[in-house]
DNA sequence: TTGTGTTTTATTGCCTCC
DNA sequence: GGAGGCAATAAAACACAA
């Protein structure tokens, strides 16, 4: 640990002779007469407690020397002893002066660059902010529309499912027509490709309302960058997710033969399960 | 002039390196 | 163990509004 001796007493004392005004050499020589002179004094004592407060007095470096000071300090912010002992010799100033001076200046260095470094991150942080708020709200736009669509499609699903129970009881029965668009129905082993824009996963539906079949039917949802990547490692294994969908709610004879049918628009009843 | 906030100089205590 | 660096802090010097 570093302790201040008597000699660093002096130093002190000596910085104190030099006013804002003084500078250089030829001011440390007029410091020195002074310097003398309150020595000689020292010995009495009425001066003696005068210089111990002279001694707790601090006085700023003159312009020069703190330009000096600034220009050493950008060379190189560190302070080697032989730069430290010619720049002590040029400023008139204590060794231990510039060391601090160095060691002051560096943590103002370090303030500056951290308040620049807060600053940075502060815009980068309100741009990201600003962005994520864009997409909130796209996003909740986005699902008043959905929600929208699904109440238009519920409506016009209500309304032809009305409409099909009229013509029924109209023609019983059976037509033709009816048990050949039922049987194409029935016949159905369709694989229906539905693609989003939005994300690029692709649904394959494979699908039969066949009675001869289980209860369940299988929509295989699948990632083509998942697929593809696993072609090359796992040419066995399906990685795409099956969803197990109720034949009951999606498959029963109507909305399946709806889906299908080019009068009237699919119901995509099966998008919606589970909003 | 004075109260108050900021800047600058200096000290202290701890840590690391040689 | 001494030298030097750093963080925290004290205290003087300074700036400035009221």
């Amino acid at each position: 640990m570093k302790r201040f001796t008597a000699s660093d007493s002096l130093d002190a004392f000596i910085s104190m002779c030099q006013s804002k005004d003084e500078k250089g050499l030829k001011n440390n020589q007029v410091c020195s007469r002074e310097f003398q002179a309150m020595i000689d004094s020292l010995e009495e004592e009425d001066y003696r407690e005068e210089a111990s407060q002279a001694t707790e007095k601090k006085r700023r470096l003159s312009l020069n020397q703190v330009k000096a000071l600034e220009k050493n300090f950008e060379v190189e912010n560190k302070l080697e002893p032989d730069r430290k002992a010619k720049l002590s010799e040029e400023l008139g100033l204590q060794p231990r002066q510039i060391a601090v001076w160095f060691q002051n200046r560096r943590a103002r260095l370090k303030t500056k660059e951290l308040e620049r470094d807060y600053g940075l991150l502060k815009s980068s942080y309100d741009a990201l902010k600003l962005d994520y708020n864009n997409l909130e709200q796209e996003h909740e736009a986005l699902k008043v529309q959905l929600s929208e669509l699904k109440s238009k499609l519920s409506q016009e699903n209500e309304e032809s499912s009305q409409v099909a129970t009229a013509e029924v009881e109209e023609e019983t029965p059976v037509s033709e027509q009816s048990k050949n668009q039922s049987g194409l129905c029935d016949d159905v082993n369709a694989q229906l490709l539905i693609s989003s824009p939005a994300s690029s996963t692709t649904l394959h539906f494979t699908g039969s309302s066949s009675s001869s079949l289980t209860s369940m039917n299988w929509v295989q949802l699948s990632d083509p960058r998942t697929t593809l990547s696993n072609h090359h490692h796992h040419h066995h294994h399906q990685q795409s997710h099956f969803v197990k969908l109720e034949e009951q709610s999606l498959f029963n004879s109507d909305s399946s033969c709806n889906f299908f049918s080019v009068d009237q628009p699919p119901t995509l009843q099966w998008y919606f399960t589970g909003q």
